[in-house]
RNA sequence: GGAGGAGUGGCCGAGCGGCUGAAGGCGACGGUCUUGAAAACCGUUAGGCGCGAAAGCGUCUCGGGGGUUCGAAUCCCUCCUCCUCCGCCA
């Protein structure tokens, strides 16, 4: 969410950025609900003093006891002409009552518009952003490691785990539909063994682990800028109002929503491993083969949230990026990093920077990894402040990035690893995590 | 799931229809004192929105929402959360 008084004052940008970013949304009628809203307050405001002065007025004229009542008396008054008083000022405020339940009736509605559309206006990209419309414009930054070339026909992840007894698509899909798996075996040990190297470097970085709720309310979905854009994306429980989150970013992030924080305390920097569900409506068709794009996946994610100050988000968007690749670089595969462009950002997002690992099977990089800078966005929406030393109090700035997401990383870690003879050698880095063993061989 | 009890400022805690955005205490911050520190003493110490160039002013908020009333932290309804007991269960 934006400060209404930024879009009051930079309406022209605010619209240009929404159009780079591809989002609609109606910035005019939203200035105009505003203007309508503050026009009703300040009437308001008038008509609910004076219902306070008068309240307190007919408090001391019905109180024979009251220092004013006393002094009335004692200046001359008849108890017959206080009553009077009294009576007169009641009947300026049965006359003002309706004046405010009228302008209440209407600010109701105003005040309602005015929050559903400052929820849709995104906030503008960071100039570094490329300008395009979808991913295929973004841009690549760099490229590390060597995509390697196999002396064998080499075969795709699906293939390879079928045969070796790891993965089961078929009873997946059974079991739960389409987009669904089972992973079996040294799999599921492969799978938590990239999980769990992935979070204990970033407990040796100084992240704090965290262990978080995956159902979560609504105003937490809200709050981090999920809703209601994304809406169709989430798994509902609509009987308890709940939804299941497709990152860990959600409950992180919101931890500390509705509070004020000592600057002292930032930054905050949080990393979970949690399940995470994704509808991936709208993405029929695309990508249906294999562990890319699935319902139901295991991430580490982390979250910093910091004070309020440009430099030091950028700084910190640096540091999680940074994070990621060495993650990457320990299990050593090839990937690049590209700047997303405009098109491609979210609602909430100033700038982000995606890893792409090589994937054989798809021929090109995939990504694996999305680090994202929000500045206010997502504090704002969810109450997330901070007092400064001269007791100011702002609004936090937070940002987020993939550790590992499994089984997606496990494509290029199986493709890339494999052997001529269908066995996979197992990254150094992972051995120690899958009984020191150096290869997956199958049954 | 059933039966009770409770939700007040950073924390503890008074208030139970008007002068209470809220006593008192603790904590924190600033000051006096001190070579420094402690103690003691004095002072400051909620957020949102709006108006205003600013100083400042107004209004809303005592878990959330609604109602009664001239007037509500205080009364009523409803939802949420927590605690206790019972039941069920990893």
């Amino acid at each position: 969410m934006l400060d209404i008084k930024f879009i009051r004052d930079n309406a022209e940008a605010v619209r240009k950025a929404a159009v780079d970013k591809h989002i609609k949304c109606d910035v005019d009628r939203l200035i105009e609900v505003d203007k309508r809203r503050r026009e009703l307050q300040v009437q308001l405001e008038v008509f609910r003093g004076q219902v306070k002065e008068d309240g307190q007025k007919i408090g001391l004229l019905r109180n024979p006891k009251s220092p004013w009542y006393v002094k009335a008396i004692a200046d001359g008054k008849t108890e017959a002409d206080i009553k009077a008083e009294a009576a007169r000022v009641q009947a300026e405020l049965a006359e003002i009552k309706p004046k405010i339940k009228q302008l209440e009736d209407e600010e109701g509605p105003v005040l309602e518009e005015f929050e559903q559309l400052m929820l849709l206006i995104p906030q503008p990209a960071d100039p570094a952003a490329p300008l395009g419309k979808d991913d295929t414009e973004n841009v690549e930054i760099r490229k590390v490691g060597e995509v390697p070339t196999f002396d064998f026909e080499p075969k795709d992840h699906v293939k390879l785990g079928t045969e070796l007894g790891i993965i089961d698509i078929e009873r997946g899909v059974k079991l739960s539909g389409s987009r669904n798996y089972i992973l079996k075996g040294d799999g599921a040990m492969l799978h938590q063994a990239v999980l769990r190297l992935a979070q204990d470097m970033m407990v040796e970085r100084g992240y704090v682990p965290m262990q978080v709720p995956v159902l979560v309310r609504e105003e937490v979905m809200y709050g981090t800028g999920y809703f209601p854009t994304g809406r169709d994306q989430a798994y509902l429980c609509e009987r308890d109002d709940k939804s299941l989150v497709g990152t860990a970013e959600v409950p992180l992030t919101a931890y500390h929503s509705d509070e004020i924080l000592k600057e002292s305390d930032l930054p905050i920097k949080m990393c979970a491993m949690s399940p995470c569900f994704r509808r991936e409506a709208g993405a029929a068709g695309k990508d249906t083969y294999g562990l890319y794009r699935i319902h139901l996946f295991d991430k580490v994610e982390q979250v910093v949230i910091c004070k309020n100050d440009i430099e030091t988000s950028k700084a910190f968007h640096e540091e999680i990026l940074a994070n990621a690749e060495a993650v990457m670089q320990a299990l050593e595969l090839p990937y690049r990093v590209v700047n997303v462009c405009t098109g491609d950002l979210g609602m909430g997002q100033v700038l982000k920077y995606d890893i792409e690992t090589w994937m054989p099977s798809r021929d090109s990089y995939g990504e694996t990894h999305s680090a994202s800078r929000f500045y206010e966005f997502q504090a704002r929406r969810l109450k997330l402040r901070y007092r400064d030393g001269a007791k100011k109090v702002h609004y936090c700035h937070t940002l987020n990035n993939t550790v590992i997401a499994s089984p997606r990383v496990l494509i290029p870690v199986l493709e890339l690893y494999q052997n001529a003879d269908g066995t996979v050698t197992i990254p150094t880095a992972l051995r120690p995590y899958m009984g020191g063993r150096e290869r997956i061989e199958g049954q």
